[in-house]
DNA sequence: GCGAGATATTTCATACTTAAAGCAATTCGA
DNA sequence: TCGAATTGCTTTAAGTATGAAATATCTCGC
C-alpha cells in the first residue's frame, strides 16, 4: 500500500536555495498565489461561460465605468499596453458586447462603452466570478485577509515608485 | 497655481465600489501587485539584457535543476501550460542557451539543461535580477516582508485546494 | 492662420499563452 | 503477448501581450 502524502504541485518556489534572500522568496511567492488564482478564474470563465479573462476583465471596468471609458484609460485600467486594448476592444465589438462612439471633440479619443448585450454577460457572469475567488481564498480568516490586503497595499505603492535608473551592467546585446 | 497632488496611476482597484467584498478587494489587488512587479523585472531584462521574463524564468529553473528537468516538470515548475513550455524550449535551443538531452529509458521524456552558454547568462543577469526586485520591495520593513511571506502562504496553500465541481449557472454557448 | 511639438491611438513584428487534438512510447491486465 | 489505456510531449488555432513605428489629431506660440 502507498501511504505517500500528496506531494505539493512544484511550482518556481519549489528549488529555491537555503541562501535566498527574503525579497525573492516573497515576490516567487507572491506570483505564484496570483498565478494560481487566475488560472482557477480563467478555467471557470472558460467552461460555465465560454469567454477569456482579459474580455471579462475588459467588460469589468467598463461595467464600472457607465459613460464609457477611451481606449488610454482602459488600458491603464486593465494595465496593459495600448496596442493591446486596440485588439481586444475590437474583438469584444465584433461580439457586439461593446461599442465604439464617435467622440463630440477631441477626435483622438474615441470612448468606448458597455452594449446592452456587454452589461447582460457581465451581469450573468458576475456572481459565479464572486463565489470563485472566495472559493480560492477560502481558509483564509476575515483578519487575514484583512491585514493582507493592507501588506499589499503597502507593496503596492512601493512598486509603483520610479526605479532608479540604473547603468546597465552590460551593454544589451541584439538577439 | 495647480496644487494638485500627484494621482496614483489608475488600475484594476480604481472603480471599485463601496458594497464591493473583501475578497474581491484582495484579489484584485494581489492582481495589481504582481503586475506591477512583473512589468518592472520584464522592462529591466530587455533593457539591460535583451532577454525576456519567460526565457528568463526557464533559465532560473534550469539553473536550479543542473541534473535537468523534463518538459513536464519545467511546465510544472514555471506553472504554463505544456504546449507553451515546447515553443519556449525551442527557442532557447535556437539560441544556444539550453540542450536537449537523449533519454536512456523513457524516449517520451527528455531532459532538458543549461548549456555552458545559458548558465553564464543566467549568473550574468542573476545579481542585476536580485536588485530588482529589493527595489521594487523597497519601503517595506524585514517584519512585514516576513508577515507577507507568510500570509500568502496560507493564501497559497487556500488557492491550491482543488475547486469544488459547480454545476454551471449557465449552459456555456460557443462563442 | 500655420507650423512645431505634444497627445491618443493603431499598426506591425514578434513572442507568449492556452486548450484541445494528435502522436508516439510505455504500462499493464487478461 | 497483445492490445487498450495511460502518459509525455508536440502541434494547432485562436487569442493575448509587448514595444516601437506610423498615423492622426490637437494645442500652442507666434
Amino acid at each position: 500500500m502507498d501511504f505517500a502524502l500528496p506531494t505539493p504541485a512544484s511550482d518556481r518556489e519549489s528549488a529555491l536555495a537555503q541562501g535566498d534572500r527574503l525579497e525573492l522568496r516573497l515576490w516567487l511567492r507572491l506570483l505564484t498565489c496570483s498565478s494560481l488564482i487566475e488560472r482557477r478564474v480563467r478555467r471557470h470563465l472558460a467552461r460555465d461561460f465560454a469567454i477569456t479573462l482579459p474580455r471579462f476583465d475588459a467588460l469589468a471596468q467598463l461595467d464600472r465605468a457607465p459613460e464609457g471609458l477611451t481606449m488610454g484609460a482602459l488600458s491603464q485600467r486593465l494595465m496593459v499596453s495600448n496596442g493591446n486594448v486596440t485588439g481586444l476592444v475590437g474583438r469584444l465589438v465584433r461580439e457586439g458586447l461593446v461599442a465604439r462612439e464617435a467622440p463630440a471633440r477631441d477626435r483622438r479619443r474615441a470612448r468606448v462603452r458597455l452594449t446592452a448585450a456587454g452589461k447582460r454577460e457581465f451581469d450573468a457572469i458576475t456572481p459565479a466570478h464572486a463565489r470563485w475567488i472566495d472559493e480560492a481564498l477560502r481558509g483564509l480568516g476575515r483578519g487575514e485577509m484583512a491585514r493582507l490586503h493592507e501588506l499589499l497595499g503597502r507593496l503596492k505603492r512601493a512598486a509603483q515608485a520610479p526605479a532608479p535608473a540604473a547603468a546597465p551592467a552590460r551593454p544589451p546585446t541584439k538577439r
